[in-house]
DNA sequence: CTTATGTTTCAAAAAATTTTGAAAGTACAA
DNA sequence: TTGTACTTTCAAAATTTTTTGAAACATAAG
């Protein structure tokens, strides 16, 4: 197989992903190109090599960078940006679950903590205050589980984690 | 607040949440709707509750069936179907873990595995082998954690492992 | 067998999301 | 100040995903 053939492959494959979890294609295969080039790359060779317009690269690298998966590297004498991806993959794994745990889980659990309080006029209400109140505290329990893992090094992740869970 | 509109409440963040997670919204909506019902809903009832048409029900309702979420319940003497929810949501989030571990990260292990086991026809492949094989090694770390943590119990992820962190 | 009461399918329509590309914006250099 | 080399924006176009609804299918009851 040829580097070019393999490379595809995994970029490819990475876009698929990120469709399956609501990433959008191109921001995924973006990534991915950035990940297999320890060099990093301008605009127009994203362009070029995915084959997409320059607003495209433009509006997805910015998502990538909000993320910080990816950052803007400016070289020496050139006028030029170039972006390259954080190549530590644990590193990207922590802050992407950092992330949607910001964007996504907290704001769920604003939500379960309103209609927690809310006073709910209807005396049928059980089930439903039961099955939210459930919810709310699965949710914040996975939320604390989820902070101290972010802070947590690599080495607990693979070896005490690991270890805890075998003996489990 | 009525219990009507806390209902609606919950199920459009339920339906938000999915769509950032990849999931189509009506699926979430419905999924939302059978957890706050404690008694089962024939296709009907879910129809004018989300107001949506019997085909984009029967095929929702389908695939929730698929992720184990949701099951059919036939009543006795009557001919029509119901549905209803897994209600302890600490099931239903292993399921989903389950679920995604099978469908979505172990498809991409083989394909990682596929590229590693490959013999790349190019003096410039240093870095790519690099990065897969490290996602490789990351991917499947990740995925026997999973395998572990989807088929222990509640009280260890509540228990245990909370506090494990917390000690960490 | 026929009817009544359901469920399933799927091509076409609608809606949502993504992508394009040209114009506007920015800033460095001469 | 003007030109040049780049980046950003965003309305319109393209694409993808979702939804509809009517026809086909299934089956229990009469």
């Amino acid at each position: 197989m040829e580097l070019h053939e393999a490379e595809e492959k995994f970029i490819s494959a990475w876009g698929a992903i990120g469709t399956q979890w609501g990433i959008n294609r191109t921001m995924a295969q973006i990534h991915a190109l950035l990940l297999i080039n320890d060099v990093p790359l301008s605009a127009e060779e994203i362009m070029k090599k995915l084959n997409i317009s320059r607003g495209n690269v433009n509006m997805n690298v910015r998502e990538l960078m909000s993320w910080s998966l990816v950052h803007k590297v400016l070289k020496f004498g050139e006028r030029k940006e170039f972006f390259t991806a954080e190549k530590d993959i644990y590193k990207t794994a922590i802050q992407i679950l950092k992330e949607r745990r910001k964007r996504e889980l907290v704001p769920v659990l604003n939500l379960l903590c309103d209609l927690q309080s809310e006073n709910i006029t209807d005396g049928k209400s059980e089930h439903f205050k039961k099955i939210v109140g459930e919810i709310h505290q699965f949710g914040n329990k996975t939320n604390k589980i989820l902070d101290k893992m972010s802070k947590a090094d690599e080495n607990w992740f693979t070896g005490s984690l690991m270890k805890f869970l075998v003996n489990k």
